[in-house]
DNA sequence: CTGTATCCGGGCCGATACTG
DNA sequence: CAGTATCGGCCCGGATACAG
């Protein structure tokens, strides 16, 4: 569904290569509270499609971060939860969280856009 | 250059937004280390093009997270050094370089294909 | 050396409708 | 409830050439 690449040249760009998804970094913070069924999840990503949020699941299960349960009875249900590899990404989550809260305002306001010029080397 | 959203759901996505560029996750750990030249950036991503190079450093400007410094000579030098928010990403960065060297045999691998199926709820 | 300019293909993601 | 199927737009990122 998702081609990965085969070869990395810094191991920071496999973690990015899993979690840079439209939705993803979201749904890895819900999962971390606890599991989630798939219109729970739904509800939370308010505006996101079932097709998309279909596709997002997927990957990350692909990739061995989420677990995808069935239980077999109607009408369906569905509950995402972590694996061990997902969960072992609870501090990296959280420390984004952390900085994006912090600069929330900050980023994209072009606050330093001034030109710094410095004397000859 | 890059269209940020204005509204963000879940803090994580401000992170996410910012560092999800093809190369911007190696540009910052490599800033980490010490300040780069413009070629230096292009001789460590060694298939990346200038132009591209340029969008992905413009971008991570424009964010607050690299400053820019022109030394006017000839020929040019310009040099690129993380600001103070790019910094406090360090510890975010060692952590998803972890997660991704201990994981990077994993993902994509579908290792956990095989469907889990739970008795009734 | 440090970029721009131009062209362009592919994939991400959304809208909408339909299904077991 | 938990998805598929189909269509399509947009933008990211690469190729190539050129510039101050």
């Amino acid at each position: 569904m998702k081609e990965r690449k085969r070869k990395y040249f810094h191991p920071i760009e496999v973690t990015l290569d899993v979690v840079c998804g439209k939705w993803k970094g979201v749904i890895l913070c819900l999962l971390q509270e606890r599991d989630f069924r798939f219109g729970e999840l739904k509800d939370q990503l308010s505006s996101v499609t079932p097709k998309v949020l279909t596709q997002q699941l997927r990957e990350l299960e692909e990739d061995g971060l989420i677990a995808r349960t069935v239980y077999p009875q109607v009408p369906p249900k569905v509950v995402y939860s972590l694996t061990s590899y997902g969960k072992e990404l609870e501090e990296t989550l959280r420390m984004m969280e952390k900085w994006g809260r912090a600069h929330q305002k900050k980023v994209g306001e072009n606050y330093n856009k001034e030109v710094s010029e410095a004397g000859l080397s």
